[in-house]
DNA sequence: CACCAAAGGATTGTTAACAATTTATGTCAA
DNA sequence: TTGACATAAATTGTTAACAATCCTTTGGTG
């Protein structure tokens, strides 16, 4: 069953508040409206939910243990900033899991699910089409946890959902520009094998599907540091 | 390369010593020295480890964040308890990772690496006729993440290393008394397949491996809760 | 002008006291 | 004896003040 919830960090948390907390930071980081190394400062984050410092630290500190967020000591919390190495292990990682995972989701899905998901695609289609671009990166990521959640393994699914949000990092600090992070109608042509039953074709096209993501790929260029100004704007 | 650390969560703490109160507690529930649903005391924990309570809210944090604890709003930390449903998935999601991992391992691996998983069987040998029961126990689950370090996959290193733990709690709960964990001979074979550089007959061997450890187990019978006493002591 | 040093401010880490909740204890009545 | 109820103890959750660290700014010096 597809949980209707956009989040895929489960809920740990006692409060409401903190799981909220950590939802929007990783909405935010899924839809690369933070950029890696960016600071997340305490207090700011207090003031922005509302809540009081002791939530923040528990928020951020399960973003870390997911990955998201790297904590120094003394220095703060910061977005997580994956080198080569990491994006190599994140995908081979995702392309192990995911090819598996569809086709077990392919061999037995229920009219239920099948139905969200072509909604899910109908809400990507609408999303392309608008000026939000961000809104089409977090539902292309959305995508792949949905499917893992069909799957009705929890244990995976939260795996699934770590990989895809770290691979949203990775694709903004990697990723050519231009290029969005799903192919276009990739999604469409993966759930129409599901239909089909066909767990064989499903399982190539993750696969391909993911080798041309990583392919996408520019993992020599290390990018100079976003927040890092001084050598942007010391060479005048 | 293998870690010499015997720990599978990787140290997001500041604090060396929070990194010890997670290990120690992690290194217990492998022994399953400490049984699910075990009440973890705060102030307990801090008068064993000689640290404030904030380090231990931060460990016991980590460890729900894992699915090892059981975090209750105003109860206190558990040992986690998981239920039929969550050991299929954590089985379903080993099979599903596991063989294509050791995989990749067999197709590729150091002398030095060898040497040292050649070195922890010896180990796993050695405690089998020691008496104590906790060290075969956790060095038997040591190895399947020893084998996964070797792929030099963090992400996948570290998935591993929670879904071993979780096993432990699983076999602790539903494992028939008289039964190792491993069956004896099992890692040997996978690693002399692994040496033979036989990718194919070492996938088989875990797939089988694993197979063998889930029929052991009994998810039919929801064991009487350990600390429960009513029910053993109550039929006199 | 560049470079280094020190003071100040800002931010994080820690501790301890307080509040809220749960659990245990004890009393009384049926 | 059992059950309900009230009280007390223990445990967890929260807040706020304090300590330590880092970062910036300022001022000086070569």
């Amino acid at each position: 069953m597809v949980s209707e919830s956009n989040t895929a960090i489960q809920h740990f948390a006692s409060d409401p508040d903190e799981q909220i907390i950590v939802d929007r930071i990783y909405s935010a980081v899924m839809e690369q409206r933070l950029a890696p190394k960016t600071k997340l400062n305490e207090s700011q984050l207090c003031e922005t939910f509302g809540v009081g410092r002791m939530r923040v630290r528990r928020a951020l500190l399960l973003l870390a243990s997911q990955g998201i967020v790297d904590l120094q000591t003394n220095r703060g919390a910061f977005v997580a900033c994956p080198d080569a190495k990491e994006a190599g292990d994140v995908f081979e990682a995702r392309k192990l899991i995911e090819p598996g995972l569809i086709s077990k989701v392919a061999s037995n899905i229920g009219k239920r699910d099948l139905a969200l998901l072509k909604e899910h695609i109908a809400m990507e289609d609408a999303a392309r089409n608008s000026t939000e671009r961000s809104e089409i990166i977090r539902l292309s990521g959305e995508f792949h946890v949905k499917l893992a959640a069909v799957s009705g393994n929890t244990v995976l699914t939260r795996m699934i959902g770590e990989l895809v949000t770290r691979t949203s990092l990775i694709v903004g600090l990697f990723g050519e520009s231009g290029r969005s992070t799903c192919p276009d109608g990739d999604h469409a042509e993966i759930l129409g094998a599901i239909e089909a039953g066909d767990a064989v074709l499903a399982e190539n096209l993750v696969c391909h599907h993911l080798k041309h993501i990583q392919d996408g790929l520019d993992l020599t260029t290390a990018k100079p540091d976003l927040p890092d100004l001084s050598k942007i704007l010391g060479q005048r």
